[in-house]
RNA sequence: GCGUUCUUAGCUCAGUUGGUUAGAGCGCCACGUUGACAUCGUGGAGGUCGGCAGUUCGAAUCUGCCAGAACGCACCA
């Protein structure tokens, strides 16, 4: 073949042309058919995002696992998409068209769509191309948007089905309420932070006093405006005498009646607890329990209401600075304190949340939850690593009810009708015909006509839509052909943050929709943080773009990197010298290919081959090397530990490949030619190395499958057969007696560098072994590795004097070193292994001197022990022999 | 506050049911280049396994307490 060979590893248009050819044939793409299926769904990335390192760990992760499954002879299926982002793409085009100078609120909300359309047409998707640059094996033939039209209709059905079941309903409630993006949030969109605030004492006076007061202590003052009590403890016998009393709100003179719970914690603050059902959900709780009113003095917006009477129109946070300073001037401030509190923030849009009474959707969520939680915690669904099982659980126990309206229109509009103001005037339909149909029947009134109706105008929760995900990407509530042949899916790789918002509500979606788990394994990434610990993330800055890293490192490199250092479940700290080492792993294999092939004579036709010299020590233990990093590798992947299965194939291709193993087929002079059996058999090996590197590097390892011989499309790598463990390669003798020999060039090795003696010198050896005939057969390894002027290997070698000295297992090496030696340097090597040994042999005799140990340790460990001792005390005669001959 | 998981070499991590004077990669030090690769090779130095008790013949591994970290949940204004 002979073809030309670049000097160095490109990977950019490497992989260019790896991808398209891979895309050209259909390598990815998937239909039902004999086979068993493997499937992955990816968790949708927003549609109008770009990739972000934590996407590059995920989906190098994910496809790993596709390709690893594709090569083992299942029908793969990785299925791509995304998701539509409600709240963040609403946001995102809010602040577009404010740049242009357009208000929503100016917006219909048909207009406003097709804004946000543009927007996503223009943006969407370009989270896809890029995770094409990373070799991600998706079967783009089946990517999938949330707001496809068959995917809405799966949610709004969903939906309707829910609600007809009981399990969606519409209730009053306090809600996490997000003031910029002014939509309810649910419970897991708020994020508590611990924050340096302050605690306010202001003072109330006692209604019909003149100078009677009594203090609050309030994080809040700005929600002084919609007190509508004060409660005490009724036990709190310092306030005994306000009972049945009333008191004034400062600022806005209103009288306000004392109320006793024993809620109030006496400890806290003053034992006065100032009440605000409007705006805090444990006041709310007071509030209806002692049917106190309810002011609500915020707007949408969070600007202070016509109903706060003062302030109107502030800021919160404006008018909670104004509030103080009045208080203060009016005498009513009695004192400031620091103090530390936790305050929701939104996940979103980070601004501090607005406890806030609402009219909401929401799911009913403890019946449902039940076998989600069962089937979790019995491992009918395995998570990896499993101690997430722990968190599922609590939560899982501890549910609330899912608030899934947000006051937005980008989203899945919810199907409910309106046709009055009543609580209950209202029908949940498919349809405005429905809709019509089933209100006529309701209100008994055939009448009512389209127009009387009037649909609801918020829409639902994002992650109401991304729950369906495995089943609707296979279109599975209307066609089942497709569904029942890939559901349930394989494996979820996610992070564990959403845990909560997607994977627990996937799994009762799954159980609810298909009566079966969706997914049998997840496995949960951790989070690439800098190197000072902090997540990356756009916002701070402190990212580097995932596309100049592959444009650098290359996507093989940058694949490498991640995995290298990330078992699952444990946070990376991310290092661009990890991607480094990718490249250089990717150069390492490329220069020990480009070896072979500059070896190839013109005109010959190479035929790899795993037909080893059988009378060949080398090509034995390589293959049982390569025999046992399959085996490990197969269960390395059972129990999902990518990054060990990786290290194992790295190190079979670095040390015993190329270190050893292309070293020792080198032909004894560089002029000669490379036998041509040898060269196939290299050349076979090197084939199973690609197949196991294949995915975790797909690009590098295709190109030089490729090169190795001309193959037909259907012959791509990533399409090949994975290798399978053969035990009768597997053979631990020659792997022992190879591992021995290494150990004797080490020696050597070690022995120049102490001697300061050159690589090229010639050396005298001399061995005694027990082992004399199989080393004797094998000299030529050492011989090869090593510039040796005479091998002498015997059962019976004498010590020569002034000989340098190394122990291999109970085997004796000696190289005399006549002038070059340095007496004090060989004295100070062998007194420093006799230290070595006299230290261990101090902890074996210890133990055998303990009597409870011989009586009690089972006989194969005392055994071993008596064995290490008498290996021992040899390995120190002998030392303590060779030393004589310095003194 | 409650719960979970962690703490092993300068850094990032392995260490399977307690039984090899504790391993890897990176980094560090020394030496090395008539060609596969300096994006390399060879050799070397680094750890009383967070602390203290306990169980055991024996603990990095099991138990308890303490210190520190991360995550989850709840939350007193």
């Amino acid at each position: 073949m002979n073809k030309e060979i670049p000097a160095q590893y490109n990977p950019s248009t490497v992989e260019d042309k790896w991808y398209s050819y891979w895309l050209e044939h259909k390598h990815f793409h998937s239909t039902p058919d004999d086979r068993e299926p493997f499937t992955i769904v990816i968790p949708p990335p927003n549609v109008t995002g770009v990739l972000h390192m934590g996407h590059v760990l995920n989906n190098t992760i994910q496809d790993v696992l596709i390709r690893k499954a594709r090569m083992s002879g299942f029908n793969a299926c990785w299925v791509p998409g995304t998701d539509h982002a409600s709240i963040a793409t609403e946001a995102k085009v809010v602040r577009k068209l404010r740049e242009e100078g357009i208000k929503k609120r100016d917006l219909t909300r048909n207009e406003f769509m097709e804004h946000a359309w543009e927007w996503t047409h223009k943006h969407g998707g370009i989270i896809l191309k890029q995770l094409k640059k990373l070799g991600a094996s998706c079967d783009w033939e089946r990517t999938t948007f949330t707001m496809d039209d068959k995917y809405s209709e799966s949610v709004i059905d969903t939906f309707i089905d829910l609600f007809n079941k009981g399990k969606i309903y519409r209730g009053a409630r306090m809600i996490n309420w997000d003031p910029a993006a002014l939509t309810a949030l649910s419970d897991e969109e708020v994020i508590y932070k611990e924050v340096d605030s302050k605690l306010y004492y202001v003072r109330y006076q006692i209604s019909g006093t003149e100078d009677e007061y009594l203090t609050i202590a309030t994080t809040r003052p700005e929600t002084i405006l919609g007190d509508t009590a004060i409660c005490i403890n009724p036990n709190d016998t310092r306030y005994t005498h306000l009972h049945g009393k009333k008191a004034v709100v400062p600022l806005i003179e209103r009288e306000i009646p004392i109320i006793l719970d024993d809620y109030v914690d006496m400890e806290f603050g003053t034992g006065c607890l100032k009440v605000t059902p409007a705006h805090d959900e444990n006041d709310n709780i007071l509030g209806e329990k002692h049917g106190l009113e309810t002011i609500d003095i915020m707007n949408p917006d969070g600007t202070i209401s016509e109903a706060g009477q003062r302030y109107i129109g502030q800021d919160r946070f404006d008018a909670r600075k104004d509030i103080i300073s009045d208080l203060e001037e009016s005498g009513n401030l009695v004192k400031i304190e620091d103090y530390k509190n936790k305050v929701g923030y939104s996940e979103r849009t980070d601004v501090a949340i607005e406890p806030r009474l609402s009219l909401q959707w929401w799911v009913s969520m403890k019946e449902l939850s039940e076998p989600a939680l069962e089937n979790v915690m019995n491992d009918t669904i395995r998570f990896h690593p499993p101690k997430f099982k722990n968190t599922y659980r609590h939560w899982m126990e501890n549910v609330r009810d899912w608030c899934i309206s947000r006051q937005l229109w980008w989203g899945h509009r919810i199907p409910a009708y309106y046709y009055g103001e009543g609580e209950h005037d209202f029908v949940v339909a498919k349809s405005l015909e429905e809709a019509l149909e089933l209100a006529r029947k309701k209100t008994g009134n055939a009448d009512l006509s389209a127009d009387d109706l009037k649909q609801d105008e918020d829409v639902l929760d994002t992650w109401f839509s991304s729950w369906l995900w495995p089943i609707s990407v296979f279109d599975g509530f209307y066609i089942k052909e497709e569904v029942d042949y890939y559901y349930p899916t394989n494996d979820l790789v996610t992070a564990p943050e959403i845990m909560f918002f997607w994977v627990a509500r996937m799994i009762i979606a799954g159980y609810e929709y298909r009566d079966e788990f969706p997914f049998r394994n997840v496995y949960y990434t951790g989070i690439v943080r800098d190197k000072l610990g902090r997540k990356m993330s756009k916002s701070l800055g402190n990212s580097p773009d995932p596309l100049d890293l592959i444009e650098q490192y290359g996507a093989d490199g940058v694949r490498m990197g991640m995995l290298f250092a990330t078992p699952a479940g444990n946070d990376l700290p991310f290092d661009v010298k990890l991607c480094e080492q990718g490249s250089k792993f990717s150069n390492k294999i490329w220069n020990a290919f480009r070896f072979l092939s500059m070896n190839m004579i013109d005109g010959e036709t190479y035929t790899p081959s795993t037909e080893i010299d059988e009378n060949n020590l080398v090509d034995r233990w390589m293959m049982a090397r390569i025999h046992q990093t399959i085996k490990g590798v197969e269960e390395d992947f059972k129990g999902y530990r990518l990054n060990d299965a990786l290290k194992k194939v790295y190190s079979l291709i670095w040390d015993d490949f190329c270190d050893w193993y292309i070293e020792l087929a080198k032909p004894d002079n560089y002029s000669d030619p490379f036998d041509k059996q040898k060269m196939n058999v290299a050349l076979g090996m090197f084939e199973q190395l690609m197949k196991l590197l294949h995915p975790f590097m797909p690009f590098i390892s295709e190109e030089i499958w490729q090169y190795i011989n001309d193959r037909k499309p259907e012959e791509a790598l990533c399409v090949s057969d994975w290798p399978v463990y053969d035990a009768k390669y597997d053979n631990q003798e020659d792997v022992d007696l190879f591992v021995e020999i290494q150990g004797i060039v080490s020696s050597l090795r070690n022995i120049r560098a102490e001697m300061g003696v050159s690589p090229k010198e010639e050396l005298e050896v001399l061995m005694k072994s027990d082992r004399a005939d199989s080393l004797n057969a094998n000299s030529w390894i050492l011989t090869k590795l090593q510039s040796i002027r005479s091998l002498t290997i015997g059962s019976d070698v004498q010590k020569p004097k002034a000989s340098s000295s190394a122990l291999i297992g109970k085997d004796e090496l000696y190289v005399p070193l006549e002038g070059l030696i340095d007496v004090e340097k060989e004295i100070e090597r062998i007194n420093k292994e006799i230290n070595r040994i006299e230290g261990f042999l101090k902890g074996v005799n210890g133990k055998l001197a303990n009597a409870s140990f011989v009586q009690n340790a089972p006989d194969a460990v005392v055994e071993n022990e008596r064995n290490k001792k008498r290996d021992g005390e040899a390995k120190l005669e002998k030392l303590r022999e060779q030393l004589k001959d310095f003194k």
